[in-house]
DNA sequence: TTGACAAACGGAGTCGACTCCGTTTATAGT
DNA sequence: ACTATAAACGGAGTCGACTCCGTTTGTCAA
């Protein structure tokens, strides 16, 4: 790739970034974010075929960070195996709740089975859940083991945690409980 | 409601799901729909706000369907309750494979909190689940038990599914067995 | 250093969702 | 039957996502 490429590229995402936090998601227009990052809209949508994969490969770095730092708190903890999996659980729920807006967008795509779903990092986000949850419940094969986590997430996803959140007036704390009682066995 | 604005109202559904049947329903466009009901967009919108709002009333029409068929079912059903709650599953799945486009559609819209999730027909399928599922776990509690039937729902719309049958390669009734396996408490 | 060319760029243009507003029409009260 | 009027209608117009293609530029081999 060609050097400018590489810097434009660089610059999109951080001016993305920085646009997001004034507005939400959906009021700032690719047209924004190309003016903002001093490029045509065709230089734009070359590096993210659409605004979705832009938000996509946004998320992916956010999540990044937090596979990085649960990893870290894996590293150091001597918790429990239930302790560490209702930390991960609550620091993710953390997580999601900070990008909410950008996640939302993501998660409604119609891209995002290819671009989000598919990629690595959504992957070791999987293994994340996997590695804590299995201690927690051992008799689990490993594909009642991958569905259940796949159910947890699928659970905060946006659209779910939302109506959980807002029309069953859950806190996030009652949503990580039931969530840890539905898939901690009761000894 | 005057005669000719609830006539075109139902047109505008009849004629929508005639073009979905045909073509996906992101290639038709609004306008099309308009054009085939023989009426203006600006008729169009005055029905239906947006596109999604149109789509979700359509898959209510299909759900509502779907709800009498299955209460048809248990009226007349003398199956154990584990019977009772593996037949309403898979009639789920079924009807949610059936109506895939449309309810992917419905489900990615940024209104669909509104127009959807708190429609009576919604709340009516998640009572379906909880009748189904209490007797065959009765150590729920009233919250414990909707969490669940929310979980289950949640693990079926669009991209969850899509994702199971198509990333983890698993059929409709591996889904089905391991959703129940998960709800049914194994003696 | 230079020149060939693939890669990158920019912006005008397309297409579809959705809005606005002037015109038409069903209907209710006389 | 007639008319007043609120409701419904239609389509031109706006806005934003995304595409296409002629122009520019970085880079690498000579």
């Amino acid at each position: 790739m060609r050097k400018d490429a590489q810097q434009n590229r660089d610059k999109i995402l951080t001016t993305a970034a920085k646009l997001f936090q004034a507005r939400t998601v959906a009021e700032v227009s690719m047209k924004d974010i190309a003016t903002a990052a001093e490029i045509g809209p065709g230089t734009l949508y070359r590096h993210y075929s659409n605004k979705n994969e832009l938000c996509s490969a946004l998320s992916l770095k956010y999540i990044d960070q937090f596979l990085s730092s649960c990893q870290d708190y894996l590293r150091q903890t001597t918790a429990t195996p239930v302790a560490q999996f209702n930390h991960v659980l609550t620091q993710y729920i953390l997580f999601r709740e900070r990008r909410l807006q950008l996640l939302a967008f993501v998660e409604t795509g119609p891209t995002v089975m290819d671009t989000y779903y598919r990629s690595e990092l959504y992957h070791q986000l999987v293994q994340l859940f996997k590695r804590v949850l299995k201690p927690v419940n051992q008799s689990l094969n490993e594909v009642e083991l991958t569905f259940q986590v796949d159910m947890l997430i699928a659970m905060l996803k946006s659209d779910s945690y939302a109506f959980q959140r807002h029309q069953r007036d859950l806190s996030q704390a009652q949503l990580g409980q039931l969530i840890s009682h539905l898939m901690v066995p009761k000894d």
